[in-house]
DNA sequence: GAGTGGTCTAGACCACCTT
DNA sequence: AGGTGGTCTAGACCACTCG
């Protein structure tokens, strides 16, 4: 066996210290486990208690210690293999494809830590393909930024986006380490219309500098279009590595 | 009141016909009520039996009537609100999903020629992976191909395939070169659900053998499995050089 | 007050994996 | 054989909504 078991006192010393939350049991535990994994003091591949060894030290019933457990492994924070045991999954990046929106969120809805990095936030002259995408006259000014996103301590995406200057006058006073440039757009425009174009490449020399990756290392690279009222509001070029970073999706036959 | 409220007897009747089915009674449910959903049958706002309703009409207990309706709900399906009831969801926005469907159309659309190259197609036992994707026993035969698909003379999708043996009884005996895997396999097991995972990785020597370029090159890959009445019908890996290919969406005000 | 969903319990049987 | 997770039961108490 890899990684050393977690120890079920350990996990009991933990869900105790949370009984000031008013929050159900089964949700209590969840939150446990997942700061635990997000911290990082439980790593990849650890070996958690079984359900009944829970059951005893965290004194709750094996059906919501189950659900707890269950639903962790749904989110994608755990892997359960029966007759083997309950594990930490490997952390690796996933989000909707169209979920694609709001990284912060999704970071932290798999029980990660978010932080962004602002490398940039400038306005520049638009140039001629500035010009031809947003329909403002070439050397006019045209808000140009680059942060880079992290899921705890590991950077997931560099997103290099313009902005058209009348739709977000405000957009070079926001700060971006606290609400991302995506949050503060789709707040003060009303999102029309989207376009995604998905493809594989590598990083240029600067962008695998920023994202800490080797330039050899391919990269799944969003182009990303929104409009609002028929308007471009702002193209963003978000670049993933491809070993930290998926799309997701599902449909239905409806 | 707005809609007829949905009878229990009705899901009972429903629940009863999936019987032939050998999936545990939540998922059984799920699928009634997936389905039901999914041909409009049951509309949006629609209000349905409540769980204790269900309880004496199934015949099964609160905890996993409550389970079904639960997910479903986190799944977007339906909408509990405490103290008042269950309902259908109003229609998810259907977020425009790649259109990975059918290369072989998306090529002639695009005015370009596709042929595809098969590389083999054949039986093998299923080893663990398999087994536990597909829920056969190890060791009992799957079906597998690998196919090339070509755009004019350029080869943009290797495609390798997994396909469930009792849902494609016919698969091993397909020409490929006539009607792609994809196309045979949505006309004998209707759609249900589907999922795609999107990375870039760099191809193994043979893959990109294969498809004809360098081994630095970054490829987009595409995780695809399909659901048929709940039961997974294909787990595909589809790869495509970085430099021939990109996959492009678009949404509406989600 | 009657009905709803939200949660929880203390058992149980099963298929599965490891030894 | 013993441990694991997967599922299921038949109860229970609660906060909530509605008439």
């Amino acid at each position: 066996m890899i990684g050393v078991a977690i120890d079920a006192q350990d996990v009991a010393a933990l869900f105790g210290a949370s009984r000031r939350e008013s929050a159900p049991a089964y949700r209590r535990l969840k939150n446990v486990i997942t700061e635990q994994i997000g911290t990082g003091r439980w790593p990849e591949g650890e070996l958690l208690p079984s359900e009944n060894q829970l059951v005893d030290s965290l004194g709750l019933s094996r059906m919501t210690i189950n659900r707890a457990l269950r639903e962790l492994s749904s989110d994608g924070l755990l892997v359960r293999m029966p007759g083997v045991g309950t594990f930490v999954a490997e952390r690796r990046s996933s989000s909707a494809l169209y979920g694609v929106r709001n990284i912060a969120e999704e970071v932290s809805r798999r029980g990660r830590r978010h932080r962004t990095d602002v490398v940039f936030v400038r306005e520049e002259p638009a140039d001629r393909r500035a010009h031809r995408m947003f329909g403002i006259p070439e050397g006019s000014p045209i808000y140009h930024s680059r942060v880079v996103h992290f899921e705890d301590d590991s950077a997931i995406q560099l997103e290099d986006r313009h902005v058209h200057p009348d739709l977000a006058p405000e957009y070079l006073q926001q700060d971006f380490t606290e609400r991302t440039p995506n949050d503060y757009l789709s707040r003060i425009a009303p999102l029309g219309k989207g376009e995604h174009i998905v493809e594989a490449v590598l990083g240029t020399a600067e962008d695998c500098a920023s994202l800490g990756i080797d330039a050899a290392e391919p990269c799944l690279l969003i182009h990303r279009r929104t409009w609002s009222e028929g308007q471009l509001v702002s193209a963003a070029r978000l670049l993933h590595p491809g070993s930290r970073f998926r799309l997701e999706g599902t449909f239905d036959s409806l």
